[in-house]
DNA sequence: GCCAACGTTGGC
DNA sequence: GCCAACGTTGGC
């Protein structure tokens, strides 16, 4: 049984272009640091996809689709003192941040604007959706998907 | 740049 | 365990 997810990415950060532009169009999936979001991902399977979310861009939209290639493991950018993601708490014994690998899919000819999928029906309680969601790692309903995907079809 | 929503921290 | 203060996220 597959499931379905959407993660987040500032794309001033990371990008979808940039996903496509990495050596096999695959990237470790660092950073997460929220224990709601964490769970998420450690819930995610090898062959799970997900929709790839440009976020605090003008205007925010879901960019396109990857795929879960690795399972989650800990995230060895906790334990670099350096790194923004440096996370004292995190020891090799006991690592406190997983992530996971994701391998770019499909990117959207048309990305699909939040504004527009307020207006969708079938995606009202889409947690991206939700009135002050942060979540930068979510599920998505089967149906949720199912619906952005004809989305992104018709946009052709 | 503003600010609402939310998560975390830490005093008590 | 409560909750005020603070920091962050992210749309607008």
């Amino acid at each position: 049984m597959r499931h379905y997810w959407l993660l987040k990415s500032e794309p001033s950060t990371f990008s979808i272009g940039d996903l496509a532009r990495a050596p096999h169009k695959t990237t470790c999936w660092e950073g997460v640091r929220n224990y709601q979001a964490r769970n998420f991902l450690k819930a995610m399977a090898v062959g799970d996809l997900a929709f790839f979310y440009h976020s605090n861009a003008a205007p925010p939209v879901i960019a396109g689709v990857v795929e879960v290639v690795r399972a989650a493991y800990p995230d060895y950018f906790a334990w670099r003192s350096r790194s923004v993601y440096f996370d004292e708490h995190s020891s090799k014994d006991n690592p406190r941040w997983v992530m996971v690998d994701v391998c770019l899919r499909n990117v959207f000819r048309r990305p699909l604007p939040l504004e527009h999928l307020r207006t969708v029906r079938g995606l009202e309680k889409m947690e991206l959706l939700r009135k002050g969601s942060r979540l930068s790692v979510q599920p998505v309903r089967d149906r949720e998907w199912a619906v952005i995907l004809g989305l992104s079809h018709a946009a052709r």
